[in-house]
DNA sequence: AGGTGAGCATTTTTT
DNA sequence: ATGCTCACCT
């Protein structure tokens, strides 16, 4: 990467560079250089003196904190860029409480439940709260809890109502567990730092400057979190984002954050980026008309230096078919007029389930492609069972990593013996481990029971004791604490075909290599592994070679992202407002969700509607989105199906359609 | 225990 | 249409 020189950034990015202390808001449009600005200050103020130690970047995914990482390292000094913390909220959060977490009552050793464990518990406890007759949905307690955590709302004393019982009870068996789930990652750092004065100052006098990026996204915790790491007087906080691409309001993301930034900190200068380097001109005049129908926003107005382009396209199309197989072979006209690649295709949707229709037509036509935002590796059962016996490993106080693990593979510690343990457990407020291994549990079961119980607590011990020694194989061990417990031959017998059973067993070597290479890369604790696979949970699709052709992705999922020719499809009135949004009153976000996926095109922009579409099994019929009327002007091309159709193909088109056909030939065996 | 079928809902998903 | 959950059966 060649060096970074002021001179090549544009007025605003300048002055937002060079902003020395105090709140800065930059309000960065899409396609502004935002990155690049805040990497910028950055260098600006490891140039000034700051001691690039003291430099705190704060992101929401791990991907934008590696990539931050990645470009700081292009622009200041390679030395100095290693100490500069760039990080997500959820990891500085980890770190904050790994030192500090039994401050607040819970032991260092906490596990981070992700959202199938925390959905498990729900079940549980929802099954021992409520009566029989009662019924709760799981999903709902879950974002009610949610809701509550991140708004700072403590479980109400019992009974008030049933959800507040879950609730509270919920939170009860986590810390019985010595577990923390997403939400306390970012709670419990709050409570920590606004309890105790002295971690407070210590974090504070750690970082002199902080940057926030996304900052539309950030919920009410993650803002209280910056105001109690903030330092200085005034803070020298400098967050980065962009209202009208504030998509995330059902997941907690407060807009007033930005919105009204000055009250949170006084006094900020603020800096509008609005100058685009993504698209063209008629794309971003469509995609400010659209975003000018939001009441509360901060104006702005992107603009560009490539005056001209395509017109937008607007196709309405006789239903959903038809409109999979005209975006296939629109993308594929056009790759093949300017001999593209696929990479720089995407097609836009609002759900997931629409991706199929499009799947199907590129498999025919043998176009590869990628889909975003598919099942998690983590989420394999082999890959969970693996990492339950380490987090068990390492905190046996973690009774749902025990209880995946305990009768898996079979060990003679069957249901209602865990039952059974389970309601002393809960009785005494004692973790399932201690009330297993404590004598007077032998009770309440045979001798047979209880002979297989202390085998086991024996082994976890053992293992444990070697496993916590600084230069320990690891994976070394695991695996044989596999191996001895009878846990591949279980994984095999459960397998249907000798191929699940091979692909199992990759499963398992890949997690224990990555532990391996772990321990090799630093020789870290298992406790840095595990808080890593929980917090960093890269998509299988991530990691995996990138050579993979056109993409296919959710509006949510894309944003950031760019590519030079865009579909947008399904913009019909119902599923681009999703007709839940109608109802939440949240067609604001919808119409940012658009604005979204309209500015993530650099050359063109095509977007269809179906007059007619398959929803739950039948055809319905669709009107287009309101969204379309909004966008009309003279850089918007509206047409139907049967226009295009009916039209001749033009020579620009016909000799495509040739070169697509020998193209298909030529990769015929 | 683990498999099967009826019944049911069905947006988006950074950590 | 489809996939998921739960209850009930082998």
């Amino acid at each position: 990467m060649s060096r970074f020189r002021l001179q090549d950034l544009n007025p605003e990015q300048l002055r937002a560079a060079r902003h020395d202390s105090g709140p800065l808001l930059i309000l960065a449009g899409a396609g502004t250089g935002k990155t690049r600005t805040i990497v910028a200050r950055i260098s600006c103020l490891v140039s000034e003196g700051v001691p690039p130690s003291r430099i705190l970047a704060v992101t929401f995914t791990n991907k934008a904190a590696r990539e931050m990482k990645e470009r700081i390292a292009g622009m200041v000094d390679s030395e100095q860029a290693r100490e500069i913390t760039a990080s997500t909220f959820h990891a500085l959060c980890v770190r904050i409480l790994r030192a500090d977490a039994d401050r607040i009552g819970y032991k260092n050793n906490f596990s981070i439940f992700d959202e199938g464990d925390q959905t498990g518990l729900i079940k549980k406890v929802i099954a021992r709260v409520t009566a029989q007759d009662e019924k709760v949905d799981p999903g709902l307690a879950k974002a009610m809890i949610s809701k509550a955590k991140n708004n700072a709302w403590s479980p109400p004393p019992e009974d008030q109502s049933v959800l507040g019982a879950v609730y509270a009870r919920y939170q009860r068996e986590l810390k019985a567990m010595n577990a923390m789930d997403f939400d306390d990652l970012l709670g419990q750092s709050v409570r920590l730092l606004t309890e105790n004065p002295d971690v407070r100052s210590k974090w504070q006098a750690r970082f002199s400057h902080m940057m926030v990026d996304e900052f539309q996204d950030t919920n009410r915790l993650q803002l209280d979190l910056v105001g109690l790491l903030a330092s200085g007087s005034p803070p020298n906080v400098c967050v980065v984002g962009d209202d009208d691409q504030s998509i995330y309001g059902w997941r907690g993301a407060e807009m007033s954050n930005i919105l009204e930034f000055e009250s949170h900190f006084p006094n900020p200068e603020i800096i509008r980026l609005e100058q685009n380097y993504r698209s063209t001109m008629p794309i971003l005049a469509t995609a400010n008309r659209l975003i000018k129908n939001n009441p509360r926003r901060r104006v702005k107005n992107l603009w560009s230096s490539v005056r001209s382009g395509d017109p937008v396209h607007v196709v309405s199309m006789p239903d959903d078919k038809t409109e999979a197989e005209f975006v296939v072979g629109e993308a594929g006209a056009i790759r093949n007029a300017h001999n593209l690649p696929w990479e720089h295709f995407a097609v836009i949707y609002r759900m997931n389930a629409q991706s199929r229709l499009l799947e199907e037509n590129l498999r025919r036509m043998k176009i590869p492609y990628r889909l975003v935002g598919g099942k998690s590796f983590f989420d394999r059962r082999e890959v969970k069972d693996v990492l339950a016996t380490i987090s068990c490993l390492v905190n046996p106080q973690d009774d749902n990593a025990l209880l995946r693990i305990i009768n898996t593979p079979p060990r003679g510690i069957g249901p209602s013996t865990v039952e059974v343990a389970l309601e002393i457990s809960a009785r005494d407020n004692k973790s399932l481990f201690d009330t297993l291994t404590a004598p007077e549990f032998a009770d309440h079961t045979t001798r047979k029971t209880a002979e297989a119980i202390r085998r086991f607590a024996e082994d976890v011990a053992a293992t444990r004791i070697y496993l916590l020694t600084p230069q320990a194989n690891a994976s070394a061990l695991v695996m044989r604490f596999l191996t001895d417990s009878g846990y591949f031959d279980d994984l095999k017998r459960s397998c249907k075909t000798p191929e699940e059973s091979l692909n199992r067993e990759a499963g398992v070597r890949e997690i224990l290599n990555a532990l391996a290479a772990h321990q090799s890369r630093r020789a870290g604790d298992l406790q840095d592994f595990l808080d890593e696979l929980s917090l960093n949970r890269e998509r299988e699709e991530d990691k995996k070679d990138q050579a993979a052709g056109l993409t296919l992705i959710t509006l949510h999922a894309a944003k950031g992202l760019e590519f030079p020719h865009v579909f947008l499809i399904g913009a019909e009135d119902g599923l681009l407002p999703h007709e839940r949004s109608k109802t939440e009153g949240t067609v604001d976000e919808e119409r940012r969700l658009f604005y979204v996926g309209i500015t993530r095109a650099m050359k063109s922009l095509t977007i269809t509607h179906c007059r007619q579409r398959l929803k739950f099994g039948s055809a319905s019929h669709c009107r287009p989105s309101p969204f379309l009327r909004e966008i009309e002007g003279e850089e918007v091309v509206s047409e139907s199906y049967e226009q295009i159709a009916a039209r001749p193909a033009s020579a620009e088109e016909a000799d495509a359609a040739f070169a697509n056909l020998l193209a298909m030939l030529k990769e015929e065996p």
